[in-house]
DNA sequence: CGCGTTGTGTACTGATCGGTTCAAAACTTG
DNA sequence: CAAGTTTTGAACCGATCAGTACACAACGCG
């Protein structure tokens, strides 16, 4: 046993997820993740090997709690499906328009990072799929308790609706990031939504 | 006069645009540019003034090719809209299996910068904006035209469903970025006039 | 207090970044 | 062919890139 660290790790993986979040992976120098995590090189790269590395455990931390509070709103199985779905809706556009009041919307990291270099990075590739299948059960799972329940369309089968909402939730992402105001993606989702209604 | 280009400047354009593509502005080096078009630096900083310049033109380019493209389907009067708008997602469909048959798609150059840096870089920022209210000029008539002829539903105001289209075209390119394939695709596609529908 | 261990700041690494300089090559025009 | 203009390739520029070396500071433990 030695001397501790004087910061919290987790702190700095935030502050680093924020400065990827709002840069991109490419444009976000180790430099600029010094000044957002107020870390030294030397802290940042005896905690997290590489920026690459930094960059994954900061994208996990992201799809992590960013999942976790969707499949809180998808889960809850006191409201109708369609409701949730809404409320699901309504937590991405709540996302969009307050995590940045001044200046336009940054989007999602994950939408962001499949865009940037899902291509290209199949360590990167392997984080967003994993993420991406629980997400698309969550939904597949709500359109069929929809389903079930008779307030979502039966006629198209669970797991192609669970990838439409999907498709709308990252098509309002890039239209808040294009500069889209609230309202706008208003009228996308509540269009989505008369899809699924039945 | 003197000594002339040995190079078709749309050429290299159009190989450049490709890069940018692929990869991204920033992950983009002048050096991959060289490669890329054939070109020397010097002749790439004497056509074009900078990486910046380039990008730009090769944007501008590919905004102007593809919505020149998508207009064409839109503007065609002899079908009905719903139809144009159901060939209209069909086109994007090609475009993201045909371009780049091996491996991932490379999704749309126009949602790509978007993403990576409408926000942080305003003379981009202007051509993507201007670009989208073309497109979204091209879908709003198109929908008013649906409504006349009472294939769109009627309940929503035109520049909403627009909205409501381009998003889920975003929302189609980012899917297939993600892994999605084409019947994925294709479902999303149909929910999405499933909506329109009348 | 002092030993051993670990974190931290500074300085540095080679590589690569976007961009420039410049002389020679290549072409048009007279 | 010669004068004049432009393109081209190669060498070069300072800045910055991601990452490392290392001395020293700060702590736990005995």
């Amino acid at each position: 046993m030695a001397r501790p660290r004087l910061f919290d790790e987790e702190r700095a993986l935030d502050a680093a997820m924020r400065a990827f979040w709002e840069k991109g992976y490419e444009a976000t120098s180790t430099q600029d993740l010094c000044v957002a995590t107020g870390l030294g090189r030397s802290s940042i790269y005896n905690t997290f090997s590489s920026k690459h590395d930094l960059f994954q455990r900061a994208l996990s931390r992201y799809v992590d709690t960013m999942t976790a509070s969707q499949l809180e709103i998808l889960e809850d199985a006191g409201r109708p499906a369609l409701e949730r779905i809404a409320a699901l809706f309504e937590r991405i556009m709540d996302q969009e328009f307050t995590q940045r009041p001044e200046g336009r919307s940054i989007g999602c990291l994950s939408v962001n990072t499949t865009v940037e270099s899902a291509a290209r990075d199949p360590e990167i590739d392997r984080v967003l799929a994993r993420d991406l299948r629980v997400r698309l059960d969550a939904l597949r799972a709500t359109v069929e308790a929809g389903q079930r329940a008779g307030d979502i369309v039966a006629d198209r089968d669970p797991e192609t609706l669970a990838r439409f909402v999907n498709a709308v939730i990252g098509g309002m992402r890039v239209s808040a990031q294009g500069g889209a105001d609230r309202t706008a993606l208003e009228g996308i989702a509540v269009t989505a939504l008369g899809a699924l209604k039945r």
